[in-house]
DNA sequence: AAGGGCCTCAACCGCTATAGA
DNA sequence: CTCTATAGCGGTTGAGGCCCT
């Protein structure tokens, strides 16, 4: 396929924006609304290619844009979802209101990379530097410590809907769109795949609780509000306060959407991370060294 | 004060994904 | 199915500002 130039034309402008070409592009966006890029420049009366308008507006001109320093707040989430994602700058700027990926990655590029070295962690895999060869994933000679929040947060949740309780549930849960809840609660099956499922749950839990470097991240996890359905205020509450990591929360996310059961609402899960943290879960569990029984 | 090196971040480049003809 | 236009993404660049000597 042969491409279209996208800025070669004669006479295009570039490098950096002046008032007058901002103010152009924005008095012909706030008129006609975005899109048709390639035809913009020409009809606002600019010497630019329309790639160039579209991302002045996008990483700039935008008027939700959030300028000024980041919050630690924000530092702790771009670090944590670094970890789980990679540079997916795009994936980590839907999480922070008024950032853009652009912003982020030079945020990491110039800020958080040189403080996770500083703190002797590797900034690709987020592990310590001089590491053993521990990771996320690999703890077989090096049991876990159990983590009682989350695992008694996850034991609630099986104990309320034992043996019918799977990932389509759990989803439906927490978009709020189940209907099975009534034929759960007559099962008083406790060694059930429910438990075998949130046992999972709750080691994935513990693994990311154990090997995370960091700790005290904020739980801006949208998806509990679906647990308005089942769970009281008081009991939502407990599990802000007991699952204290939103590494558990993303991973809890990438689990339910694991195995093409749909997550509804829920985006943008971890894939990959959680398909290897299943397949090592599963492996852990036939090697018995499941870190409790949590029904 | 000067100038050289470093740092930051807006902008660009090259590529892929997607939609529609 | 192919081709094209467009949008979007991540990596890279370079101008300008800052800092240090």
């Amino acid at each position: 396929m042969v491409r279209t130039p996208c800025c070669k034309e004669e006479g295009i402008k570039k490098g950096a924006w002046t008032p007058e070409e901002d103010q152009k592009l924005i008095a012909y966006l706030q008129l006609h609304g975005e899109g048709g890029w390639r035809t913009l420049p020409e009809k606002a009366g600019l010497k630019r290619c329309g790639k160039s308008c579209r991302l002045r507006w996008a990483n700039y001109l935008r008027p939700d844009i959030k300028r000024g320093e980041f919050s630690p707040e924000e530092d702790d989430t771009i670090i944590k979802l670094h970890a789980l994602k990679g540079n997916k700058w795009a994936a980590i700027a839907t999480s922070l209101a008024g950032r853009t990926d652009n912003e982020i990655k030079n945020y990491w590029n110039t800020n958080l990379k040189k403080r996770l070295k500083q703190k002797g962690l590797d900034p690709i895999t987020h592990k310590p530097i001089n590491s053993t060869g521990k990771t996320g994933l690999v703890p077989k000679t090096n049991k876990p410590v159990y983590s009682s929040g989350s695992a008694r947060l996850l034991n609630r949740v099986a104990s309320k809907y034992a043996v019918e309780l799977n990932r389509d549930l759990l989803t439906g849960i927490i978009s709020g769109n189940s209907t099975v809840a009534e034929d759960s609660q007559n099962s008083g099956d406790v060694d059930s795949p429910t438990s075998t499922l949130l046992n999972k749950m709750a080691a994935t839990s513990v693994l990311i609780n154990t090997t995370s470097p960091f700790s005290g991240f904020s739980d801006n996890c949208s998806f509990t509000d679906g647990f308005n359905e089942f769970f009281s205020n008081e009991e939502i509450s407990d599990m802000y306060t007991t699952v204290d990591n939103f590494g558990i929360m993303e991973e809890l996310k990438g689990i339910l959407s694991y195995g093409g059961a749909g997550a509804g609402g829920i985006e943008d899960s971890p894939e990959v991370n959680v398909a290897d943290a299943m397949e090592f879960i599963d492996s852990w569990n036939e090697d018995d060294k499941m870190v409790g029984v949590f029904v």
